[in-house]
This record gives C-alpha cells, structure tokens and sequence, in this order.
DNA sequence: GAGGATCGTTACGCAAGCGTTTCTTTCGGA
DNA sequence: TCCGAAAGAAACGCTTGCGTAACGATCCTC
C-alpha cells in the first residue's frame, strides 16, 4: 500500500520535519550521514565500509569519517569481522535505535498534522 | 486530511529519499540549511535573518552564513529593506524553487514506491 | 541631534567534512 | 611461499560550518 502525498504535503511533511529536528536535536547530522545510519537500520546485515561507500555512490574515507563522528555520539558500532579480517561489520546500537525511533515518532507526528 | 504513516514507512520514506538525495545532488544542504530554505519557500513572506534565527532556535550568523551558502548557489536572495535598511529581505528564486519542486517530487516518488 | 537599541555582518579560533593519495593488514591464488 | 589484490584507516591540504564577540549602519526616542 503506497503513500500518497500531494506536493505540497511532502514538502511540508520535509519542512515540519527538518525544523523540529533541527530545534530539538543538537547533533545535526549531515544528510549522509543519515542516509548511512539509515541503511545500516533498515538494510538486513552485515553492512562493511565498502558495501555502503558503493550504495551511496561516495569514497570509503567518507564512509570511515562518518562512522568515526556516529560512533562516537554512540549511534553505531565497528566490529572486525573475524572471518575475514581485512573487512569490518558495523553493528547497530541500542541507541542508535532508539535515535530513528525518536525520528520516526517525529515523522509520524508530523505527518498527521498536515 | 491527515498523511497516516506506520513506524517502518515513516523512516523507508525517510530512507529512500536521503538515499536519493546523496546520490542524485552533489550539493549536500546541511539538515539546517535545509530547514531555512523550506521555511522561506513554505511560509509567507517576509522572512528576516532575525525572524529565521528565532524560529529556528538558531544564533544570526548561523542563518547569515546559511544564505550565504545558498545564496551563492542561486537557492535564495537578499534584498535590502528600503523602509526599514536595517532589515534584509530573504527572497525566493525561480532555481530555488525549481531545487524544491525536484525535491517534492522525489519525496512523492519515493512514498509510492513503498 | 545625541544616545541607546536593533539589525545584519564580520572576525576569530576551532572543529569537522571533503577528495585524493598513501599506508597497513589480510587474504588467496600461482 | 610469494606477490598482487582488496579492505579499511590514516595523512594531507583545503573548505565550510560552528559559537562568541565585536562591529558598522540604521532607526527611534528624548
């Protein structure tokens, strides 16, 4: 079942979203970085630096820069996989989780109010 | 008429766009920059640096620098106010309203993909 | 018309992101 | 057992954004 949005519903659902994200959260990521968080919570493991630098269409130092910055706010994890120890497996973190559930619910209330 | 949207589909929506977005557009907006430039092109005008910096919950500088980034992008332009020269008036652009239309139909699309 | 308030910008030092290039470690086939 | 290929990180110089503080221009009131 699709979402059905006029034009001006998606991009006020945009606005609404951006501007009480950016009033409420002071970490402020960039939007690839949040494009990397999201496809490392929504996308089934196991996510490498290689995997997501080829899906977003961008170099592996911005993908380990954006893993250093969200592993350091807590919201994703790195872990060497010991099977291949050239790769490493990014794991999600309970608060990372917990970061897009927030999102979500902001998304979600959002919406409704259009 | 209110835009319904479960958990899972408010951040695959979230998620495809920002996806989309990174791939598509090397301008990369910050999430701010962003929420300035729908405010300026959702709400009516006028819009000030001062108005923008309190609804925001922003410092000056931060919208200062902000339209100066856009502005160079052909996003948004100043003009002086002529009844009151402290002011500036933030004006919209036909490109910066071609960027957002681009970026509408990409939410749209995205939403009946799901 | 002088003095203080207001508006937007600029200056400053700093942190973080970028793309390119260069390691370092590890794997795997000859 | 080498030796090249592959994965991720680190190094480099540069750009851009940040928050705080200071600044010129303009307005408004006394």
């Amino acid at each position: 079942m699709p979402v059905e949005l006029t034009p001006s519903k998606a991009l006020g659902l945009w606005h609404a979203v951006a501007l009480e994200q950016v009033r409420i959260d002071s970490r402020d990521l960039t939007l690839r970085q949040m494009a990397i968080l999201l496809e490392i919570y929504l996308v089934p493991p196991p996510h490498t630096v290689r995997g997501l630098a080829a899906r977003l269409g961008v170099t592996k130092p911005v993908i380990t820069r954006a893993l250093d910055t969200m592993g350091a706010l807590g919201l994703v994890d790195r872990v060497r996989d010991e099977r291949d120890r050239r790769n490493v497996v990014i794991k999600r973190t309970v608060e990372g989780a917990l970061y897009l559930e927030k999102l979500g619910d902001l998304i979600i209330n959002q919406g409704r109010k259009l």
